[in-house]
DNA sequence: CATAGTTTTAGACTACTTCTAATTTTTAAT
DNA sequence: ATTAAAAATTAGAAGTAGTCTAAAACTATG
């Protein structure tokens, strides 16, 4: 029903074996940033004989495919994210939650006078509180 | 010789046991970001007996009496800092080396237009590749 | 000194991730 | 269709980093 995902899995050059579409088909489309274990989780249910293995390559093989990124919080927890644009990140301090933000929602300035530093990305990372009504799904 | 770190740990309720003071010794003053082995290694070398448990205990200590800043690197790896006031960083990606960026190096600028988020405190973390001759030490 | 409270310690334990080596599936060649 | 080779999956073992436990060693106070 979905060639679409097998697709972009070959695009990235990876084989779309059954379990790897399945991984594809819920990290590459939340927004939510998922650990390994939550992502195993969630494939299980329509996948429910795969192992975690599987599903631990999977995503460093993503990762490896710039299909995804990975990052660690500060509380230890590695998590991965499908918007491998770039953007910022706000940490909800209570709920750990972590929300996107767009590249243009803010501007870091005088990056070009670090004098001794050559420049490959940045990003600002945010922590506070997030407002309910800014709350989706 | 020095009673004043014994003094600052007591200035912040902290009792400056042996082991305590070893640990300040290095940790409140290397401008380097270690992780708890790091610092376990270090503080051995003056003060050999000194258990993994109470270095931890010890690290974790100062981070809740604010003395020290603990966050986790891209890799997984936990890093204490001992530079508690606000702060960037750069990251070398090749070597893994972190730098202080200071304050007013970097100037973020829209953060007020976040509606939704309530903003407690944000820093850049700039990724790229340090230049040889900015090296200290 | 006696006692209570605090700190340290070794090693057990936990959580998360990677590795291993055997099996299964896929691909490609005959 | 058979076969052989390559690739992917798997369960569980192993590794890693950190926390916990409970006993021993200190420290502070009466
Ligand atoms: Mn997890
Ligand atoms: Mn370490
Ligand atoms: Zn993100
Ligand atoms: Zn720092």
């Amino acid at each position: 029903m979905r060639p679409l995902i097998a697709d972009h899995l070959r695009n990235a050059g990876i084989q779309p074996s059954a379990q790897r579409v399945a991984v594809a088909e819920y990290v590459l489309a939340t927004e939510d940033h998922p650990t390994a274990d939550q992502v195993w989780a969630k494939v299980r249910k329509s996948f429910p004989m795969i192992s975690r293995a599987t599903v631990y390559n999977t995503l460093n093989l993503f990762v490896k495919k710039r299909l995804l990124r990975q990052f660690v919080l500060n509380d230890g927890k590695t998590v991965f994210d499908a918007r491998v644009s770039r953007h910022h990140h706000f940490i909800d301090e209570e709920t750990g939650r972590i929300y996107d933000l767009p590249w243009e929602a803010l501007a870091v300035s005088k990056l070009e006078s670090l004098n001794g530093f050559e420049v490959r990305e940045y990003q600002v990372v945010v922590r506070g509180r997030a407002k309910n009504y800014s709350r989706r799904g």
